[in-house]
DNA sequence: GTCAATTCACATGAAAGAGACCACGGTCTAGTG
DNA sequence: CTAGACCGTGGTCTCTTTCATGTGAATTGACGA
């Protein structure tokens, strides 16, 4: 019945040109040919890295700045260069770059160095072997023979919040008991603070170099926009005034290029479905508020149903009151809609916890604060979210089966 | 009126438990020659 | 005799509980002017 609709839908999509050349510019992952106002910073990583190719080991770097101001594109750009030169000569150097926040897979000192030794080959098991076990596996073999290890750490943060700083001294340590070959550490966070926390051991062998990327200007968010925007967008796809609006956009917050072209991408996708010849400065804003609501839901429909129940009695609460809610009712409410939906309610320390963990995922403003005699408990608001709260209580509503 | 002590209602930390998942080695069992 | 099924042990991981300790200002109450 609708195959010959659509069929007839698909060959239309075809034939419509569309304002997109290469999409792939667009893409987070990206790598362009020539990178703009860091090649201060590109220098400096060569510099500590080029030892590698007389098979020294290149000092371990620390490299900080906000999200978004080329610390993994630079590093990958520069890396890359740099193992094709030893390609060329037949070096014993090997370059891994692991992002410890992107893939679950690395969160843990265990699966870090389990994944270490499947990028040679080992097969470990995802649980089972004492971690123990795992060290001596990778490291016999690395040091089978001789070996440049270059070992790439993006959202370093990340996995020292979660795992404790005592992996990283484990492999900076390692480095004494090979005798082939050798690691360096490349550290990259966006959280400049990150080493003020650290065992001075692991701060002051990581931090052996250290580089600071700091956030682009609109002025260089532009340029860098319109390089894209060039490879990625047919003639005239963008109206006058779009990009400089989403440079301005993303001056706005820190900096952060990455979200400018998501912007742009996602402007330029809902132009298109509109099927206006053009992204529009509408199709900004829209793009904006999209992004802002894909978050919001995915964050939400991910979460365990602790979590959501929570949410939702936070969600419930505030639209019945609209000033700040304290941690206490929260929890007696909740208790309510576990019973409801028949969850076993957790304890308040627990749901303290989940409170906290949606702050930090920006979807309520939690603050501690003392009430004096009437103790201390956290203020919770509820900040102007993208998606409306009705809409939202209705998908927890529909999520957890409540009525 | 002033000032230190008290008090509340949680926050925050540390440790440990439960339950799921998994590897490994040993033992048992059934099928094969 | 051997491959595969099955079990027990010991390991990790995540989520949670339990227990313990911390905290900051409103309130209280003693004190002095």
């Amino acid at each position: 019945m609708a195959q010959k609709g659509l069929t007839g839908f698909f060959e239309q999509f075809l034939a419509k040109k569309s304002i997109f050349k290469n999409k792939k510019a667009l893409q987070p992952n990206y790598t362009p040919e020539t990178i703009f106002h860091r090649d201060e910073q590109i220098k400096q990583i060569a510099n500590i890295l080029a030892p590698s190719l007389r098979l020294e080991k290149p000092s371990n770097l620390f490299m900080y700045g906000q999200t978004g101001t080329g610390k993994t594109l630079s590093t990958q750009y520069t890396t890359n260069q740099l193992l094709e030169t030893a390609t060329q000569k037949a070096l014993p150097l090997k370059i891994i770059y692991i992002n410890c926040k992107l893939k679950k897979a690395t969160d843990t000192e265990y699966r870090l160095i389990a994944q270490l030794a499947r990028y040679f080959g080992k097969e470990i098991p995802s649980t089972g072997l004492p971690t123990e076990e795992v060290y001596s596996i990778f490291f016999n073999v690395i040091d089978k023979e001789k070996l440049i290890l270059i070992l790439i750490l993006d959202e370093i943060d990340q996995l020292v919040k979660k795992t404790g700083d005592e992996m990283l001294y484990n492999l900076t340590r390692i480095n004494s008991e090979l005798k082939n070959s050798q690691i360096s550490i490349i550290g990259i966070s966006n959280d400049s603070h990150f080493t003020d926390n650290l065992d001075p051991r692991v701060k002051s062998s990581l931090s052996e170099e250290e580089i600071l990327f700091p956030p682009y200007n609109a002025i260089q968010i532009k340029e860098i926009l319109k390089q894209r925007a060039d490879i990625a967008f047919s003639e005239n796809a963008l109206e006058d005034g779009v990009i400089e609006k989403c440079s301005a956009y993303a001056a706005r917050e820190h900096g952060d290029v990455r979200r400018a072209i998501e912007l742009l991408r996602v402007a330029a996708e809902i132009s298109e479905r509109n099927e206006t010849s053009s992204v529009k400065m509408e199709h900004l804003d829209m793009a904006e508020e999209k992004i802002e609501h894909d978050k919001v839901l995915d964050i939400i429909t991910t979460q365990p149903k602790q979590f959501q129940v929570t949410l939702y009695a936070i969600i419930t609460l505030y639209t019945k009151r609209k000033d700040m809610l304290f941690t206490g009712e929260i929890y007696e409410l909740y208790k309510g809609y576990c019973l409801q939906t028949g969850l076993r309610p957790l304890t308040q320390r627990r749901v303290s916890d989940i409170i906290s963990e949606m702050d930090t995922l920006g979807l309520i403003n939690a603050q501690v604060i003392s009430k004096g005699r009437y103790g201390r408990t956290r203020k919770i608001t509820m900040q102007p979210l993208p998606s409306p709260l009705p809409k939202l209580k209705r998908l927890l509503e529909e999520q957890l089966d409540l009525v």
